[in-house]
RNA sequence: GGCCUUGUGGUCAAGCGGUUAAGACGGCGCCCUCUCACGGCGCAAUCCCGGGUUCGAUUCCCGGCAAGGUCACCA
């Protein structure tokens, strides 16, 4: 067989060759500890919690060794092409502080462009032509339909499906048929001719998972489909190689084709990189749990975050809690520390796939939110609102100055005995709403109507707008008194049959007639707040109500 | 089915031959208290199973079992 004959019938012309290339692409200057990572997604415009998991640990391991991450958009399958699509997964992660240094739409170092592997179709074509060369690599006329066929076949017998030995129909084929085929036209893929035997295992060492075994490859795996465009797995090898990626963290769903990598990598005589697969992120799903899936959970995209208006730092501190163990305790001894000073470690990413618990992600939250300063909160809650928010609660930022004093003097925002009432800003919107709004009654009264009417009237008389909340309570106090209800709690809890009620109940009245709720902050601020003539006008309407 | 990975409370997990088996979320209870929230205190709840090795296994080995992933001209 004349292979190299065979090459230049099958991919016509002059290419670089791999020295050239070499030479193209050099090494990068960077130093000695430093890592190249890179997110390779496919231009499908969907990103979920996955690949901000993923992203987020790359970026921590490239930023923190003072290497590089870039962006490479695998846009090999044009059916998964979607426009706009790389400028989307740009914004989603900048929103949560990842940065690339250089990449697709990103430029930087343009050593190592294009950043599309539609672009870079002329470095696949070469070093397959090269393989064919060697005797590595052969076409392959099979159609759709034999594979099908072939797959049935082996499934039925209970053998291990795919083209491999005795099924590699076109692995052995003569040069005469080979012509004839390429003669008549028929299209063809490029196929490499493993030498792998599946009974020999590797022992690798994988960056998370530690040491693992592999099972070599037989399968003889297409390179360059129909269209001459490579597949991921060839496309990965060439790539990863010559933009000098050194560590590739990347979903464990990859880890059962990395001895078709492995073989790949050494076909090529290109050194590996390091490789470390992260588990992936769990949903339960009935009685089982599965990996988070883009058809399935929608509502785990990254997009229902920023409508809910989660804050991005806690979707990212949750994340990095899920993704180094330890990062928990460091958090809780730093509070205040920036994220980029924690020690991220590659080791001490977990091992098995983690249920998502939105419970956790809610507490986080909480707690995020109240760490902001008035003005953070407030810019973050304007953000929200310009964006997802009623024209009701864009309106709130109208009034900035009843704002920060809602905020500050309500909420705690900005103070040090803070508020944990929401956990996301449309949660925090509806929270404060009834400052700016009159809102329908959410809770019911739970005295009689003639006691919440008696009771409001005699507050409406009394001067109870006193600007000390002592007095003001005393005054509410002295209505419950007067009409039969415990001034003080620890008589009404010693003997409950001597009273209507307590004083807790008639300060519910106020509470509900002036903001609609039950369950408020200080009522007393928010009186404050909201001014002596629109207190007295909400009471007025619930009086008769 | 083959191959690979993983198995510590409901969830995330520390631990790596001897521990009262950390901590966080959630749950429950108590305290604080005009409601809620915050805060404080406390409680319940875990080493998948079976064999070894060992004076001693959650930790090491083997075998089960279970869960997850993967077996495309998709990534």
């Amino acid at each position: 067989m004349n292979w190299k004959a065979l090459a230049e019938r099958l991919l016509p012309g002059k290419y670089p060759s791999p020295e050239d290339y070499e030479a193209k692409y050099p090494p990068r200057d960077l130093p000695e500890k430093a890592e190249v990572t890179r997110l390779a997604p496919s231009p499908t415009g969907f990103i979920h919690l996955g690949n901000l998991f993923a992203a987020i640990a790359n970026e921590r391991i490239a930023h923190r060794s003072g290497g590089i991450l870039y962006l490479r958009i695998e846009d090999t399958d044009l059916k998964r092409k979607v426009e706009g699509a790389v400028e989307a997964v740009i914004k989603a992660l900048h929103y949560f502080d990842i940065e690339f240094d250089e990449g697709a739409e990103i430029g930087g170092d343009e050593t190592y462009a294009p950043w599309y592997q539609r672009q870079r179709a002329e470095i696949y074509r070469a070093f397959a032509k090269r393989l064919i060369e060697e005797g590595r690599a052969y076409p392959c006329f099979c159609t759709e339909e034999e594979l099908a066929a072939l797959r049935e076949e082996q499934t039925a017998k209970k053998e291990i499906p795919g083209y491999y030995g005795k099924y590699a129909r076109c692995r052995d084929l003569s040069e005469a048929e080979i012509y004839a085929r390429l003669d008549a036209g028929k299209p063809f893929v490029i196929r490499l001719r493993s030498l792998g035997n599946p009974e020999n295992k590797i022992k690798f060492r994988d960056a998370v998972k530690g040491e693992i075994t592999v099972t070599e490859n037989d399968q003889d795996v297409v390179i360059l489909k129909s269209d001459g465009i490579p597949t991921y797995h060839f496309a990965h090898a060439i790539d990863d190689h010559f933009m000098r990626t050194t560590l590739v963290i990347r979903g464990e769903e990859w880890l059962a084709s990395l001895p078709i990598h492995i073989e790949l990598f050494d076909a090529l005589g290109f050194a590996r990189p390091r490789y470390g697969h992260n588990c992936s992120l769990m949903k339960q799903d009935g009685e089982t749990r599965r990996k988070l899936s883009k058809r399935k959970d929608p509502e785990l995209s990254l997009e229902f975050y920023r409508k809910e208006g989660y804050f991005p730092r806690a979707v990212k501190v949750y994340m990095l809690t899920l993704l180094n163990s330890n990062f928990e305790e460091w958090y809780l001894k730093n509070p205040e520390a920036p994220l980029t000073e924690f020690p991220f470690k590659v080791e001490k990413m977990g091992k098995s796939g983690a249920l998502f618990d939105l419970d956790k992600l809610n507490d986080i939250s909480k707690n995020e939110l109240a760490k902001l300063s008035q003005e953070e909160m407030a810019a973050f809650l304007k953000g929200w609102a310009e964006e997802f928010g009623s024209e009701a609660q864009k309106a709130y930022f109208a009034d900035e100055e009843k704002l920060l004093r809602a905020l500050a003097l309500c909420m705690g925002v900005g103070g040090k005995k803070r508020r944990k009432d929401f956990t996301t800003a449309s949660q925090a919107m509806n929270f404060i709403a009834y400052f700016f709004e009159r809102l329908p009654r959410t809770d019911e009264y739970r005295v009689a109507p003639g006691e919440k009417r008696a009771i409001l009237t005699e507050f409406l008389e009394t001067y109870c707008f006193a600007d000390d909340a002592q007095i003001w309570f005393g005054k509410v106090k002295a209505i419950a008194g007067a009409h039969g209800f415990a001034a003080d709690m620890k008589d009404y809890k010693e003997n409950p049959q001597t009273y209507k009620g307590s004083v807790a109940d008639v300060a519910e009245v106020l509470r509900i007639a002036t903001t609609g709720k039950a369950n408020t902050p200080d009522l007393w601020t928010i009186m404050q707040i909201l001014g002596e003539q629109e207190v007295r006008a909400r009471i007025g309407e619930a009086v008769n109500e």
